[in-house]
DNA sequence: GTCTATACCAGGATAGAC
DNA sequence: GTCTATCCTGGTATAGAC
């Protein structure tokens, strides 16, 4: 394998255990039997690291974010769009990344790929807010998203990936719905002021 | 005002800003007009900086949790946790340190008070998931006292403390009475069993 | 008891040799 | 493509001035 990918790996394993500040680039290179120096010729700096690996999982959210906007909305589409969220995110072992995004939330707001992931997801809280605006819905929705990422380290360790993917989103579904209700509420409000 | 006490304040709003790792101690000597050193001589470390004004905050946690553990369980008594919990944590502008919180949860896994901080937490999120240790009532507690902590950030700036206070604690109280709801069906599926 | 001066070592980054 | 040497900044420690 060549020296860019594995010091991607080893960088994304170290940034996530012992957190990205407390990592230094002697460690990393260390683990690779070479010199800091070295990793400055393939990567331009510490932060340049970090956005190689996330740059992958900022596509995938644009394109889930594209194929939720051109959907009719609805109850339906809400619980697609998180679903679909959890497993393009999380799926098929690719929840190394994101674990790193979990253990590393502060650092991320002074780094390109954090403000980048944040704008997704600040954007796919928008579509599951609906319309209506209100400060209710927001918090739902943004409950609701954080049901599937607390899902990988707020659950006990013996629950199997499977149970806590399904958990969450049982448990996201419910807010989703209410959602749902208080938006046909507000509807009726407005019919009857007519 | 005595040194120590500015220390603290000017050290809190850094760390907050800016973060834990990216404030030197320079930079809060320098806006104290003293030296590094002055530092030194009262706290032992940069960590000790962020004991000192955590400690209260963990006294408060305890003595929630004292209260909590003496009264008989229920969903009013989930409710009144969680208020409380609200109140003393964030009530009167006290949230500077618990904004210190929010922008540092990853250095303060390696930091003392924020172990214990979490060790609260924890704490508090099994008593309002009660005991019939579902993994999805877990997932409902830990979103509980998310969206208190959320209410503080999620929300657009042009709602009013009190406002986020309220739709905070009304999302939160529809997931502790699903908790219950949930209990009480368990309960029902175990006496059809005998 | 309160602080300054100074030094040490580790970490990110750069220039230039091979 | 990788290394040595070097720079600057940051946390920490201590000696000593007042």
């Amino acid at each position: 394998m060549d020296t860019r990918t594995r010091i991607q790996e080893v960088a994304l394993e170290l940034f996530t255990e012992h957190g990205y500040e407390k990592t230094s680039l002697r460690e990393v290179a260390e683990r690779l039997g070479v010199t800091k120096a070295a990793l400055y010729y393939h990567f331009k700096s510490k932060e340049e690291i970090v956005n190689s690996f996330v740059e992958d999982r900022i596509l995938v959210m644009d394109e889930l974010i594209r194929w939720a906007e051109s959907q009719p909305p609805g109850v339906e589409l809400r619980r697609a769009v998180l679903t679909r969220y959890a497993d393009d995110l999380f799926g098929r072992n690719r929840f190394a990344v994101m674990r790193f995004f979990e253990q590393n939330q502060t650092v991320l707001k002074n780094l390109s790929a954090g403000l980048q992931m944040r704008d997704r997801m600040l954007r796919v809280a928008r579509l599951l807010a609906g319309p209506d605006q209100s400060a209710e819905n927001e918090v739902r929705a943004a409950l609701a998203i954080f049901a599937v990422h607390s899902s990988f380290f707020t659950m006990r360790p013996e629950i199997t990936a499977q149970d806590r993917h399904d958990v969450a989103l049982k448990v996201a579904f419910e807010l989703l719905d209410r959602i749902a209700e208080v938006e046909a509420e507000g509807e009726k409000v407005d019919a009857g002021h007519r």
